[in-house]
DNA sequence: CCGATCCTGATA
DNA sequence: TATCAGGATCGG
């Protein structure tokens, strides 16, 4: 689900209200969603929330960090729902009494009705609130790291869309090192990470390069015009809020939906017209994954 | 390179 | 009943 605006939209909501917060304790519904000891992160505060490519670093004292990955339907949110996983406890307060269990592994999630849900405007309440990591699907994971264990496993992690790095001579220089299509190149996360299948689509249309392209016969200045149009799109999209696509798999934490589904080129519009030539916008598989543009602007 | 796989749906 | 879904990894 979410890619990089998406992910980049839950930091920017998420952090304001949950930076300063104490973990208290975690309930951990699905085992599968959730790797490493949360043992470990009881009474860690909460410092600062960054994200590289579609993944998002809640970085905590003593330099340990939940990672999470939302894969296609995951999400964070300031409410329960059917698909919550797994439920951080938050306080304001820096420790627990010493009689409150920290943790709770399974069972008794479903207790937690009589917490007061927030109002819309509301002043949250000073004792905390919780935090919940849903996934519809179960692809995505929050894990426990140390800062130097995220680094091992962000090593084969390439540079965000939007970081200074992600130049248009580094870009065009990946390009030239591979002969696979484009469009299954911006979805390799290895060497530039952010990009999944609705902005590979949407740029590539921008951009006027058929996604069937090998890499390594995209012209210099067709290179420059996808590296433009990429951090461009994603800029955009933060602005909408993110793609909240038909099936609703990504919503903001607050449980709203983003706008930039609006402003879809070709992605999720196969048959219709294309909104430059009015020809009709063609879905065809890569690596079994739908990728739509349209045959005549892209040639 | 492709396909299968991890899961739970919604939709044609 | 079959296909489709904002992801990524694994094996052949």
């Amino acid at each position: 689900m979410p890619e990089l605006p998406e992910v980049e939209t839950i930091r920017i909501q998420l952090e304001p209200k949950i930076v300063g917060q104490t973990i208290r304790s975690i309930d951990i519904i699905c085992p599968k969603s959730f790797c490493g000891n949360p043992h470990k992160i009881i009474g860690k505060k909460i410092i600062s929330l960054t994200r590289r490519g579609k993944q998002l670093s809640i970085n905590l004292s003593d330099n340990y960090v939940l990672l999470a990955h939302f894969k296609m339907t995951g999400g964070l949110f300031f409410h329960p729902s059917k698909h919550t996983r797994v439920i951080l406890k938050l306080g304001s307060r820096p420790s627990l009494s010493k009689r409150e269990t920290p943790t709770n592994v399974g069972e008794g999630d479903l207790k937690q009705k009589d917490v007061a849900p927030l109002s819309r405007g509301a002043v949250r309440r000073t004792e905390g609130f919780n935090l919940y990591f849903s996934d519809l699907r179960k692809f995505g994971w929050l894990k426990i790291l140390t800062q130097n264990e995220l680094a091992q496993t962000q090593k084969n992690l390439g540079v965000d869309i939007l970081s200074p790095d992600f130049t248009q001579k580094y870009f065009f220089k990946q390009l030239q090192s591979s002969s696979r299509p484009i469009k299954i190149f911006l979805l390799d996360q290895s060497k530039f990470a952010g990009i999944g299948n609705i902005y590979a689509c949407d740029s590539l249309f921008l951009s006027k390069i058929n996604p069937l392209t090998p890499a390594k016969n995209i012209s210099l200045s067709k290179s420059n015009t996808l590296q433009h149009n990429l951090q461009k799109i994603m800029s955009e999209s933060i602005l909408h809020g993110g793609s909240t696509a038909r099936d609703r798999g990504y919503l903001m934490p607050d449980g709203q939906g983003g706008s930039h589904q609006d402003h879809f080129l070709v992605y999720q519009r196969e048959n219709e017209k294309c909104l430059i030539c009015n020809s009709k916008i063609k879905r065809i598989k890569q690596a079994g994954r739908s990728t739509f543009y349209c045959p005549h602007c892209q040639k």
